[in-house]
DNA sequence: GCAATGACGCTCT
DNA sequence: CAGAGCGCCATTG
């Protein structure tokens, strides 16, 4: 690891606590992590990974339910099925994951959306 | 120090 | 459900 340290840790220790048999996006991790709204850096971070990791990184997808690492076509796409399927996950033909069914979710978590909508957004409510 | 990149998210079409 | 557009920001060359 050349620096990073304390953003990448904490990333780390998000995906840590993310309980067997269920997956979370980028955004949550990101969210309990403090980088709200950055969930590329935790796409980021999870790439510095490497084999031998004790990081259950392939419980991380993105928002659409997708494996990300198809989106690369990475290798390890296969090992997070695998994983995946083997914690009671299952995936789609597509590399797709309900959601709905298997997501993690926390309620104590600032909303993303909130900076999205002061960003660029007109329709207010 | 600047320019380009990226395991992403959300909304609209 | 799928595709395209726009934004956010740290890491890397």
């Amino acid at each position: 690891m050349t620096k990073a340290s304390t953003s990448y840790e904490r990333i780390y220790a998000t995906v840590r606590k993310i309980p067997r048999g269920r997956v979370t996006t980028y955004g949550t991790v990101a969210r309990l992590s403090g980088l709200v709204g950055q969930a590329r850096l935790v796409g980021y971070a999870l790439s510095a990974l490497r084999d031998g990791t004790s990081l259950p990184w392939h419980r991380v997808i993105n928002a659409q339910g997708r494996l990300s690492l198809e989106r690369v076509a990475s290798s390890a796409g296969l090992t997070q099925r695998i994983r995946l399927d083997r914690e009671g996950v299952k995936v789609d033909a597509g590399g797709r994951v309900s959601l709905a069914r298997y997501g993690w979710r926390l309620a104590n978590a600032p909303s993303e959306r909130t900076r999205t909508q002061a960003a660029g957004d007109s329709r207010v409510t």
